[in-house]
RNA sequence: CGGGGUGUGGCGCAGUCGGUAGCGCGCAGCGUUUGGGACGCUGAGGCCGGAGGUUCGAGUCCUCUCACCCCGACCA
């Protein structure tokens, strides 16, 4: 491509509401531009990269005998009817009515239109296992959009579908797609870690995140250093310390007058606080009051509850709510409290003795222990792990890092075809409901997640496999300087021919703007030729992840630039290097 | 949805006490320059987010509204 040809500039300063470092260079380099909070055009630099994730992402699908078909963005209300999810599911799905006055959808994601083909398309055990697949738009109306691609509203997202018989073909699907998801983001030269991770509103058994490890990130993960462990903090859980060995004691009041607060509190009685219980006050999604006990040390992690509560959804419950179940903020405790679910951190199980409120405003109670002095409707794990704490696994204490989600996997089950009335029957002529699961990957969001781990001050250092182009040509001198800018073009040529990507800058632009140009877009491999270079006969060569450049004679460039593009190739797609 | 912020030419910004809009970059033309974002001259380009109000007069003051960004809530 000649840049002077290029739809879409490269701009010196990115917009002055852009944030992040990816949104920013991708800004910059004229590859993506925003229309609207979260909607973004993809211009043709930014383009060539999202679909070369694709292309990975479909090599990879097809190699684990994924098949692509692809369905509508549109779907009928009647489908997220038959699943429950058309309640369920929030303002974060787009709701319109046809001309007809038909309740639509626009797709968030394929579960039900799967399961609808599936129904109608399988009704033997010989026709199973399946995957199928897409790379398709879906729109999902988020609160708040942000970071660039990072998150979007509006995006396409591969997701595939197995079909299998039972649980085990749904292992196999799982794994398969597990490693198949190891391979894609290994050659798109990402750094990534997979975590277990919260079902969330897909239902399900199991489920793992791809994670991009970045300070961008909006998720926060435990790591084990001893590689034991890694799990997204909502769901993650850490090894607990014994409980502790103490006599259970009278239970006592004791006023405590402005200690609305557990460190107040603790410094007030100059106790630690973990000999404190807190209370966390929640209504739930059925309307329930969600009473939850936590030693005073640990925070209620709130995707933990709601799972133990059995909740689909908690918000804080107002002062008035509190007050109706007989607790009071600032000093509340499970202790006398009524009409309230009430969940109980296993830390306040295994610690006797605590100091808890009073539900009365100035006052607490000593030595309140679970059992004698209130009882739990659930005891559970309802604990936040934080950095430092004891990996679930080995001990070791973990370390926390935020990382962004590029692709996760779902073991479905059976929630949908049961639904749906998708079933096959078996050898006995049994029908049985179709097993299963669910994977996607975003490809935009995988390549902003790239630039965030490549980029640095002067821009983008695509890895060779998602590069919108994998080399930059350019010519330094000017116009007039006939001899030049033919060499340039017989090199465009001559590697175009050879079948290697090149954005040939042919631009009458100063070498300053052409070489920021071609760092900010970041394309690895730069030749540039002058009548400097032209002189000796040979062209200057410099990979954009390298300070140094090094000259090569004019005739050598194509294999040279073939043997280089191999070696970047290799320690991304497990091919051979070759030798030197 | 709560809190904070910003809307002035394509991008970055200034605009004082209310007096009829400016700078840098970019863009077009000409000339000089030419290996890490050159210089000079000339020029095009703005309903100051929108509506209402106050005023002789509003980019500037008031009210409402819209959009975008950040933090939080939320979220696969």
């Amino acid at each position: 491509m000649r840049m002077a040809q290029q739809f879409g500039r490269t701009l010196r300063e990115a917009p002055g509401d852009v944030e992040i470092v990816s949104h920013q260079l991708m800004v910059r380099a004229g590859m993506i531009r925003p229309l609207g909070a979260g909607l973004f055009s993809l211009l043709p630099l930014g383009w060539r990269v999202v679909r070369k994730v694709e292309q990975i992402v479909r090599e990879e699908m097809d190699a684990i005998g994924g098949q692509e078909l692809l369905m509508p963005v549109v779907h009928p209300a009647d489908i997220w009817r038959e699943t429950g999810r058309y309640d369920q599911v929030g303002p974060e799905m787009a709701r319109f009515k046809d001309r007809a006055d038909r309740d639509m959808v626009l797709a968030m994601t394929h579960e039900e239109v799967v399961t609808d083909l599936a129904r109608s398309e399988i009704s033997s055990y010989r026709q199973l296992p399946q995957i199928v697949y897409h790379i398709q738009t879906k729109f999902r109306d988020e609160p708040r959009a942000r970071g660039g691609l990072i998150r979007v509203r509006e995006f396409t997202m591969k997701d595939s579908y197995s079909l299998d018989r039972d649980e085990a073909g749904l292992d196999d699907a799982y794994r398969a797609h597990w490693r198949a998801y190891e391979r894609i983001f290994r050659r798109c030269g990402l750094r990534f870690l997979v975590v277990g991770a919260d079902v969330g509103m897909m239902g399900g058994s199991a489920s793992h995140e791809f994670m991009g490890p970045s300070p961008n990130g909006e998720d926060t993960i435990l790591i084990c250093p001893a590689g034991d462990y890694a799990a997204n903090r909502e769901v993650a859980t850490f090894r607990r310390e014994t409980p502790v060995a103490e006599d259970a004691r009278p239970m006592t009041e004791v006023e405590t007058p402005d200690a609305t607060t557990i460190e107040a509190l603790a410094r007030y009685l100059d106790i630690p606080v973990a000999r404190t219980a807190k209370a966390v006050f929640f209504t739930g999604a059925s309307g329930r009051f969600v009473f939850a006990v936590i030693r005073g040390d640990l925070d209620v992690n709130e995707t933990k509850l709601r799972g133990a509560s059995g909740e689909t959804a908690l918000v804080p419950a107002t002062a008035e709510q509190i007050r109706a179940v007989g607790a009071e903020a600032g000093y509340g405790s499970p202790v006398g409290v009524r009409d309230a679910l009430v969940v109980v951190d296993e830390s306040v199980r295994d610690t006797p003795n605590l100091v808890a409120g009073a539900n009365r405003v100035g006052w607490h109670l000593r030595d309140v222990n679970l059992g004698r002095d209130y009882a739990a409707d659930v005891v559970a794990d309802i604990a936040s792990a934080e950095a430092g704490f004891a990996c679930p696994v080995c001990g070791t204490p973990m370390t926390a890092e935020r990382a962004i989600e590029v692709g996760n996997i779902f073991k479905l089950g059976t929630r949908y075809s049961v639904a749906l009335g998708a079933t096959y029957l078996d050898a006995e002529g049994v029908a049985h409901p179709i097993v299963m699961g669910s994977y996607g990957i975003g490809p935009g969001r995988t390549a902003a997640t790239v630039v965030e781990q490549v980029a640095d001050e002067r821009g983008i250092r695509w890895p060779v496999t998602i590069a919108p182009y994998e080399v930059s040509l350019l010519w330094i001198g000017t116009a007039k300087d006939a001899d030049t800018v033919v060499a340039a073009d017989a090199l465009y040529a001559e590697l175009t021919a050879a079948g290697i990507e090149v954005l040939y800058d042919d631009r009458t632009e100063r070498a300053g703007v052409k070489f920021n140009d071609a760092d900010l877009i970041g394309n690895p491999i730069r030749l540039s030729v002058s009548s400097r270079t032209l002189a000796e006969g040979q062209a200057e060569l410099r990979l954009r992840s390298e300070a140094e450049s090094t000259l090569i004679p004019v005739a050598e460039v194509v294999p040279t630039i073939q043997r280089l593009l191999a070696g970047l190739r290799a320690p991304l797609t497990g091919d051979p290097a070759p030798a030197v």
